[in-house]
DNA sequence: TTGTACGCGTTATCAA
DNA sequence: TTGATAACGCGTACAA
């Protein structure tokens, strides 16, 4: 008995090449295309898949034999689903797409700090290489798995220190061109919204004694106070209208100690700061400016536009992919600085004569 | 000489049972802990281990062997990018990793439709199972390919045909709730904001003869005009509150012509049109009322409360995750329909009264 | 252009 | 509790 009689048994590439009446490798190389093949006996070899349904070289069998499986993992701090709520990192992670799709890589999702200890985790996932998004502290102990394993590491707005490439902004520069566009339009009481101070962060003023871990938030917020030192901050709680409209309430509250601007770090908390403005009566751009962060397309906006920081988020995410690809092949990938350009929308214009 | 002195090679788990004086089996159930072993075994294992700069399996080799990669695809139709624009969307990726997380799996992205040839795509990945999301045609090839794999697969929303379990809403009946409780409120004059009526849609008014292929849509659409027969319907080009603002300008244009309630098919585009209400000097809801579908937290919409249909999201993602579950132990999956929720908020109020 | 031979690194099974 | 054996399914030098 022939052994496709076991039935349950899925055809290999061997059973196929016998079936063709050719060797195993040949049949290989019918599937790779790394090697001339006659037309005849590709048919043949093709026609003995179909009969016998087979549908390829398995992926399994096929990355132990080549050391590699074509997955880039993409390792989140927050719960997944939070994750691209962001519509920066929403962008990142299609110019990541789209730079390790020419490898023949795919993109494989993952928390860092797995809930459930059987989580399948930076530890048994055969990945290639790993992206670490927004490094900040509870990211350390992944990047110490993955660097462990050998694996090729790059960090997106983070620090991951020494030696992993990392993929950042000009965040301090671009926050100062903002706040001199403000300070030029003569503006001089000014707040600050910023994105949240540390991980688990609860909104609140910032004080000088509070410490800012997330580098993103130190880095805009130093740029700002470059520019205007006694700027009050405020610290939301993460990157949503709901979070910027609050804010804003907060900063508006009080007639007798409201800014003329706001520079908000992202776009999306400069969207609330805006709709708070609004509910406290205060035009924008006439009595209060708003700036935001990233040059995203805030949904719902309209008509306002935004002035702003534009960041290159899906050349990021591409810068990336091609750092991921760089260091698949043995180069050693560099760090990369990106450049906002600031872009002037209708949210900011001359503060408004002193009463 | 040993073997470590080629330096740049990997330790392997025979490496490691070689120098701590064991068989390759136990060092492997040393880390797999599928069978006791003795602590004085276990420790020895160990530190041979730590000492040779062994990591643990190599996954590759390890899902060679079991026959299984830990991997779980979820295939959109869209650009990654946009697929997460949706937080309905994200709300299931949420669940289904949830799901899949007690299997030891990890989702990876995959588009059905690769743009270069090269790609990653279902054919070469290492997939134990597949999630095809939004069944629409487009991803008809992408089942085919799976199916001839033998590879289980669900299909959230969508009809996949017969023997693919489906995961899916009751969305006729809901909708149907939704415009029942308007007709209670006595509006006559209603007018329908549609997700896209096919793929590509532009958006545009919807006429008797517009074929609808889009799934979801069409049976919300069904339901709304079970009650309201002749009710207008407009198409949106897709879930976002500026295509919903979009249509509702166009709804409230012709002030002869104003419905006193906007059925919208999903939480985003009813945004729009109390936006685009808002902009007519039309209140909501004393002038206009509106319906959503999804019962998301709209970012930003505050203080409107929608009246929507609360779908369960999350558990339609954890549904599939468990139906993949299944299908991973040889158990055949059924497919589940979900029940929507009526939630009544303060954007529906009674209709006006005739001028 | 095709075939031979071997190993990729692991783990299931069974016997000791 | 441990060890020997045998695949898992494939790709690729190298020789023919």
């Amino acid at each position: 008995m022939s052994r496709q009689d076991t039935g349950t048994r899925r055809a290999t590439i061997s059973d196929v090449a016998r079936e063709a009446g050719v060797s195993p490798s040949t049949a290989s190389v019918v599937f790779s295309g790394k090697t001339p093949v006659s037309d005849a006996t590709r048919r043949r070899v093709l026609d003995a898949a179909s009969a016998l349904g087979y549908t390829g070289p398995d992926p399994r069998a096929a990355s132990l034999r080549r050391g590699r499986s074509g997955i880039v993992g993409v390792v989140f701090e927050e719960h997944l689903g939070t994750a691209f709520l962001d519509p920066v990192k929403t962008l990142m992670m299609d110019g990541l797409a789209d730079a390790v799709t020419p490898l023949g890589a795919g993109l494989l999702l993952l928390r860092d700090h797995e809930p459930t200890g059987s989580g399948p985790s930076l530890t048994t996932a055969p990945l290639d290489a790993a992206v670490l998004i927004g490094c900040s502290g509870l990211l350390r102990e992944s990047l110490e798995t993955v660097k462990a394993r050998g694996i090729p590491v790059v960090v997106i707005e983070g620090d991951a220190g020494d030696d992993v490439p990392r993929i950042g902004l000009d965040n301090r520069e671009a926050q100062r061109q903002a706040a001199s566009h403000l300070r030029a339009l003569g503006h001089r009481e000014i707040a600050i919204v910023t994105l949240p101070a540390r991980v688990d962060w609860q909104r609140g003023w910032l004080h000088d004694d509070t410490a800012v871990t997330v580098d993103v938030t130190r880095e805009r917020l130093a740029g700002a106070l470059d520019v205007f030192p006694d700027a009050t901050a405020y610290a939301a709680a993460g990157s949503f209208i709901d979070e910027g409209f609050a804010a804003g309430r907060e900063i508006f509250a009080d007639p007798d100690r409201r800014p003329t601007a706001v520079i908000a770090q992202s776009d999306l908390l400069a969207a609330g700061v805006i709709r708070a403005a609004e509910e406290t009566g205060l035009r924008v751009p006439e009595d209060v400016s708003v700036t935001g962060f990233d040059g995203i397309v805030v949904d719902g906006l309209a008509p306002y536009e935004l002035t702003t920081l534009v960041q290159p988020a899906t050349d990021k995410g591409r810068a990336a992919g091609a750092a991921v690809a760089a260091m698949l092949e043995g180069t050693p990938a560099a760090s990369i600085r990106f450049t906002c350009t600031f872009r002037e929308g209708n949210t900011t214009g001359p503060a408004p004569a002193l009463a």
